[in-house]
DNA sequence: GAAAAATATTGAACGATGTTCAAAATAATT
DNA sequence: AATTATTTTGAACATCGTTCAATATTTTTC
């Protein structure tokens, strides 16, 4: 009989779910191995049995945040026509996601691992998914572009955008309205298609 | 005589020291108690005399990797005259003072302090003074603006180039070759400057 | 179905870590 | 020189993540 998988699977699944759960409403930086088994009902060695770790049990919440993000963003994606009112979405998407997961979404990057054990590469693949969400748009606006400088560039508008959400949500700066974000976000990303849009013709 | 206070600013900057090169060398997440402390030539405890925290080091420590970026960027704002040119110059100082003081500078960002003890004000003031320096070409590039409409435009260009740069050096993606980092972090500049350009005429 | 083997779960113990604070050392004052 | 004020020390504490021998449970064997 395979009890013995199903109670492994239960235990992970328990173990997911009240560590997502507190990372929600504490953030990853106080998220504890005792707290955690306690929500789960298990013992604290219970952990290790589960997962490898406790970085490895956070790479796992970091997961499903990854997989909810891009659902966001593929109902962002498709609705309008033309690439750049579609980069647009994108970048609004993400933003709406950032906002309404902020301690989730803080987690899939402030989350320092050790130099010893970096990511494995099932995640990385997860991110790197995300960029290419990014990559297809550009695809139309700058058709010439090889994949491998448009893979390139998706990364790099993903991290200025990344980068302009984090700094206002991280509230290391004073904050500012969300319709104010949003603006500035938005004007950035047409921006930036213009700017793509106009080296097609160099 | 004033032995007490010299001897007390000695121990204060034989601290800093200590843990700067840590920083330097380990990165802030291996900074430790003990080994700045015996790098510093003082007990354990030495370090609560002379800071408050563990934090409170190392947010001397990130205000004397402010000022050095800064300068460096001081230094890459005034060689050229358009605007446009001034803010490339910064991004490529940016850039270059990242990979540089790589530890260092991420320590600027990645120092995630207790939400019950944020950074104090005059911490806070030197990040907004590093905003300043973005914002004075702005202010050529669209004189209309108001001044707060234009440090919050600065925020955003700051978020976006730091944004670029972060996604690369993290490594949390593939490596790009620095070269085409700098190529990407111009282009996108140039972008935003000439859309900043354009909306001077709407 | 009961005994034996295989596996899973437990939680006390360990090593690190940041921080505290009474005692010892040092400096300043009288 | 004695007394007072201050600083420096490092053992002790609380809190972590992680381990692992002991216990409990499940599976297999006959």
């Amino acid at each position: 009989m395979g009890r013995r998988e199903d109670k492994r699977e239960d235990l992970k699944a328990r173990l997911l779910e009240a560590a997502r759960d507190r990372i929600e409403r504490d953030g990853v930086a106080n998220l504890r191995a005792r707290d955690v088994t306690q929500d789960a009902g298990c013992a604290l060695g219970g952990l290790y049995s589960a997962y490898t770790d406790l970085n490895d049990l956070i790479i796992h919440v970091n997961s499903t945040t990854l997989k909810a993000l891009e659902q966001s963003l593929a109902l962002a994606g498709v609705k309008d026509r033309s690439p750049t009112d579609r980069l647009r979405n994108l970048g609004q998407g993400y933003l709406k996601f950032a906002m309404a997961n902020r301690n989730l979404w803080k987690a899939l990057f402030e989350h320092a691992l050790p130099a010893d054990t970096p990511s494995p590469q099932w995640h990385l693949d997860e991110h790197l998914f995300l960029l290419s969400i990014i990559a297809e748009p550009l695809r139309e606006l700058q058709p010439e572009m090889s994949d491998e400088d448009r893979a390139v560039r998706a990364r790099t508008l993903f991290g200025a955008v990344h980068g302009i959400i984090s700094i206002t949500l991280e509230a290391r700066f004073v904050g500012l309205p969300p319709e104010r974000l949003e603006r500035e976000l938005d004007e950035i990303i047409i921006m930036i298609a213009a700017g793509a849009a106009v080296m097609r013709r160099d």
